[in-house]
DNA sequence: CACGCCAAGTGGTCCGACCACTTTGGCATG
DNA sequence: CATGCCAAAGTGGTCGGACCACTTGGCGTG
């Protein structure tokens, strides 16, 4: 990290290195195409397969975009394309981890929910709206849909703040297995029927147009989530 | 994304899944050593071009470790490893992304800052109280040391809530690079000895273990530097 | 003019060789 | 016997070239 100079670096990360400052520097622009890698390869000195190494650290990045046949492109570098690798890190966390996801979430998902009542457009309440019946009018039953509906609901609220960049790391924090994993041992007792009447609550406030009653609404919601987690890792602790 | 079946994938990402799935299953742990990149290729019947292809992916992601002549690690899966990558989104970002950013730190960091509040240790307090010294003993000229004490004093606060998740993703989105840039044009007037007395409010809400203090003092200054960005932006905008 | 086919060019995969580095165990040295 | 060195084995890193799979665009056919 703190080394002063660039002594030994492996041929691989100098491609990556090297290609990086091609956007940087604006040399080729989002959406533009990059030159062949056959080219990249020749121009950078280096092997092709290096070249595709590097090429594919920048892909798994999210900053280029390979597509067979046609071309390796750069990405439009928006957050949600950089942010994706973020799920990563819910796919493969274990108890602690978990319960610190969620923590953070408790510090976002309040704020991100308060200015939604401040900024959300009428048409994405409306939305909103219709995703709250759609998960009403589902049987008690858990599965993967009840799991789907209850992320795209917190998803729309967080995308009805127009942050971007928001929206892409509290999706990351959301992901699909990682909820599954969340919900997988509380299926029973009344607890969808809370959470209902906690996306209510919110739903609510934001056509209120009320920050803090919609930030209190979602602290309320993330807490009670985060207390079931707790109370299930503190059973079957490690 | 809702593609029902999983028709054509390409060799390398279904390596790719393999070596997850291990990981998943704990058929190898972290810190453990996976099998040789040629023993690997063998037994999931690609070639090893693809395998490292597939290792590079992983290596990116944060989730294993080559060392050359040693052989491939898992890493300990901590979130600080998860979450290396997130830097990137920092150093690519421009103009509006750069608002965003900084509007999701406005959101984590107070809450931040009145969590540590509560629960760091008085070594903790005592180091943040001495990384405010230091910065106090330097001059009024703005150089690289500058960027980097602050980023170390905010970095030190956030690490004191004990919550490893949550301090990855701070230093995500404060890169270095970040920083360096958003103070480019503003080392004149008097931002310095505003950026401290911000500073020293915040610690001594800490030292105090105020939370509510904490989480203004917090709030204060992240708004300051969000303004000043903005003023910038809005001048030379693109 | 519209349609369909084909060839050139691209990324994707594979192979085999060699290089650079780490580790280890045995050998020579004290 | 203890110590240190060094060579060999094994590992990841790089290379070059061959071939496959796919996209694209233009050419020829109807």
């Amino acid at each position: 990290m703190h080394e002063p100079d660039g002594e030994r670096t492996s041929v691989t990360q100098r491609a990556v290195e090297s290609v990086k400052a091609m956007i940087a520097d604006g040399e080729v622009g989002p959406g533009e195409r990059l030159p062949t890698e056959r080219d990249l390869s020749a121009r950078l000195g280096v092997s092709r397969s290096s070249m595709r190494e590097a090429i594919r650290a920048l892909t798994t990045l999210g900053v280029l975009e390979a597509r067979h046949g046609a071309g390796v492109y750069v990405t439009a570098l928006r957050p949600a394309d950089l942010l994706e690798t973020f799920s990563v890190l819910a796919e493969v966390s274990q108890g602690r981890t978990l319960l610190e996801v969620l923590q953070v979430r408790r510090m976002l998902e309040p704020a991100a929910t308060a200015l939604a009542a401040a900024r959300a457009s009428d048409a994405q309440l409306d939305r909103l709206g219709a995703l709250l019946e759609r998960m009403d009018g589902e049987p008690d039953t858990f599965c993967a849909d009840t799991v789907s509906a209850d992320l795209g609901f917190h998803q729309a609220i967080v995308e009805s703040t127009g942050n971007a960049t928001l929206a892409a790391i509290n999706e990351g924090l959301s992901s699909r297995t990682f909820n599954a994993r969340v919900w997988a041992g509380h299926r029973e007792a009344g607890l969808t029927a809370k959470l209902r009447e906690d996306h209510v609550l919110i739903h609510e406030a934001l056509v209120a147009r009320d920050p803090d009653a919609a930030r209190a609404a979602a602290t309320t919601h993330v807490m009670r989530v985060e207390r079931w987690l707790g109370a299930d890792l503190a059973r079957d602790a490690s």
